[in-house]
DNA sequence: ATTTATAATACGACCGGTTGGTATTTAATT
DNA sequence: AATTAAATACCAACCGGTCGTATTATAAAT
């Protein structure tokens, strides 16, 4: 089994993740993705349809990856903190500090590139941001109910807050590669969550 | 005075500020700028040797609005933390919130877009965060001095994580352009400064 | 004041190379 | 023999950049 035309589709996602995370999506050529996979343009488009066409498989990859990577050890843990702290740190420190993403996020460098260019492919990444919102959101609830947290507390402001501080981290690491970065945001959003409690 | 050719200079930088804010530096075309200068490539040409070339005058002129902007009332207050609060709230609700930088921040989008790209443009951006850095670091000595801190603070990461948060504002306004992360984003951040003090 | 010399300024055709995308053909599996 | 996958060749449009020329403004010389 396996297929190869699904080997290859894989091939082309992979390769096309790195370029977009490296170069971005409008500098990355379809030269550039077919050098990366050593195909040619037949070959490839007859995988996907347009330039676009492959954004979206690439994005479903990316969120494949991104999930794995940061609800890693969450089932674990019965505090809904908990959860929230381990999940920043599984953003920050692994998939920034280990580069699962080579040269940068995909999810925040594309944020910042199709702002404004493409309201679909914007707006498709917004919505990615929002479930992740909702999320934290719904974990903070779980926290209150639990008598945890402190009143009057406006989750959703909190929520979108730390993402808030995550892709600032992500924009700040892209470039200066450095590790304090990474660290000084963590230590600072720890921080920020334990304020949050009673 | 003033110089025909200083004018035209001046329209070229403004235009392509602009352009480069919503569309990005890659994505930008020459011919993109000259539609909206009315001019030809010879002119443009003329006044710039490249692309790269314009783009370091565009970021002068860049530096320069945001200096006007964020310094905005400033000198008034003798208060270093009200400082960094003004700072703050100049940064988030002018240069995001009334969209000087059409499209989003010059520096954020340049900073993400670039990174991994161009090493020179790159490390000319990160030169002026780190610039922004030391001044948020002495005027924090300086509330120290002036007894205002809490003891055993780490300036620097303090500073650095301002910074992050601002950029993380910038990126999650320019794609939602939701006036809810500004007002949000202060907030936080002045509850944060607010907690730095004695 | 008028003419003349000298720059500054802008024009637009043109270059080689690259762009995303298509149609057709060949090779490999089944 | 039939289906799938990849290779080849090609397209019009566009890319950043060059260069010789026309135009305009300025200042000097008359």
């Amino acid at each position: 089994m396996a297929g190869k035309g699904f080997q290859t589709r894989q091939k082309i996602i992979t390769k096309a993740l790195q370029l977009f995370c490296v170069k971005g999506y409008y500098n990355t050529s379809i030269n550039d993705i077919l050098q990366a996979t050593g195909l040619t343009k037949g070959g490839l488009y007859g995988h996907f349809a347009s330039k676009e066409d492959l954004w979206y498989a690439v994005y479903d990859a990316a969120l494949g990856i991104w999930r794995k990577v940061v609800f890693q050890g969450i089932q674990s843990s019965a505090d809904p903190l908990e959860r929230i702290q381990t999940l920043i740190e599984n953003d920050i420190k692994t998939k920034l500090g280990k580069h699962i993403f080579e040269g940068g996020c995909f999810f925040h460098s594309m944020l910042v590139e199709l702002s404004g260019q493409s309201d679909a492919m914007s707006s498709h990444l917004m919505q990615g941001f929002h479930q992740l919102a909702g999320l934290l959101c719904a974990w903070l609830e779980q926290a209150e109910q639990q008598g945890l947290l402190k009143e009057n507390l406006n989750f959703h402001e909190i929520a979108n807050y730390i993402i808030i501080s995550l892709n600032g981290a992500a924009a700040l690491y892209a470039s200066s590669r450095e590790p304090a970065v990474l660290d000084q945001t963590v230590s600072q959003l720890h921080f920020y969550i334990r304020q949050l409690k009673k």
